[in-house]
DNA sequence: GATAAATTTGAGCAATCACTCAAATGTGAG
DNA sequence: CTCACATTTGAGTGATTGCTCAAATTTATC
């Protein structure tokens, strides 16, 4: 009984994910929606109910990615604080054709779109990027467990410093399209990060 | 023959800037700026040409006011880097009610949220942008020339950074309405300008 | 092949979008 | 007051919005 689905339900969320990233919420209509997913606007609402309900889980998939993300840098690196400097550094890179250019972050986006229209919308963005923030702590945790930086530093805080210099990097980079000046900022950036090692007490 | 103008043109800016800088370019209709303006469709066209001429005219407005923001600043502080230190620090402050909050510098949503499809806003944005990283280059020009800060700085990466800087701290800023986290970044962030200082050489 | 259930289709819905324009209104000059 | 003109009005424009649903299509099981 039970039919096949026809439709690639992970490639369809990419497409809509790729375009809500970049045209936004509101700026993304459901015209452009069908295009992007080749599906009918039927097929889209018995799939994922709504526009609003898509996005939702358009950035559900986009926090797992991030995740994902960090935690590639975190096993690739032995010390905690090169992974994080080498994530930071990551995004000062410029755009090379074939590869997804830097953009600013889609949680950020959203946040910053969704107003009291759609709180939801906010408030789920602003949530994972909590999520992503308390993992960045975890880290810094960590570090002081190895002894990688100082007990005098306050996890939080520095947690709080790295996601908005993060999040400073990949304005610009998307502004700039990953000029000499964001592969400057982020180096910067990640210098900072590295700044906090303590000399081998 | 002429005719005194009836509705105040700087003030149906003012309320039609305020509404765009919180609910973005998209989100806002022409119902909304009906409301806010307290004008009818007829006269909004009359006065502003379309909703597109309408933004760039905010936007013109919000950077004109940003740069007098600055300069109030630079002339109330004897040195470049307390003026810029104190600039950075009041993003910061907490929301005081009767005070407008600190929100996401329109320039940089207006550049995040128009696309391709609105290439106009975009780059008009940029440029108030790039216009407003020249005026803090020249601030740290100013400050090697007083002798505040080395010769070996260069003003243009040290205005990017500054930049950024204080985007990130603004993004902060908007989405905890001001918290006590925002206040220590801000220190951060305006401690960093501070460092800058050469001592007396 | 026949049947039944799952899925896709796409014309078309009401609502809203940015916007227009002929008519009404307000204003200063004579 | 009367006239001439600048301004405001708001119902109404065609286009587009997010979305629905009866019909057509596809698939699995017998």
């Amino acid at each position: 009984m039970q039919r096949a689905t026809p439709y690639d339900r992970n490639q369809a969320l990419k497409a809509a994910q790729d375009l809500f990233w970049r045209k936004g919420y509101h700026a993304t209509s459901l015209k452009d929606l069908e295009a992007a997913l080749n599906m009918k606007p039927g097929s889209i609402y018995a799939a994922f109910k709504s526009k609003h309900a898509l996005y939702l889980s358009c950035l559900e998939r986009y926090f797992d990615e991030a995740v994902q993300a960090l935690d590639a840098h975190l096993e690739a690196s032995p010390g905690v604080l090169d992974a994080l400097a080498d994530f930071v550094r990551g995004f000062g890179k410029e755009h090379l054709a074939g590869e997804t250019p830097v953009r600013v972050c889609m949680l950020v986006k959203t946040a910053l779109e969704a107003t009291e229209d759609e709180p939801e919308l906010r408030d789920r963005a602003q949530a994972y990027l909590l999520n992503m923030r308390e993992a960045f702590e975890a880290c810094f945790r960590k570090a002081q467990d190895t002894g990688e930086i100082s007990e005098a530093h306050d996890p939080a805080q520095l947690a709080v410093n790295l996601q908005a210099d993060i999040t400073s990097i990949r304005i610009e980079a998307q502004q700039t399209g990953g000029s000499m000046t964001t592969a400057w900022l982020a180096n910067r950036k990640a210098q900072d990060v590295l700044a906090l090692r303590q000399t081998a007490q």
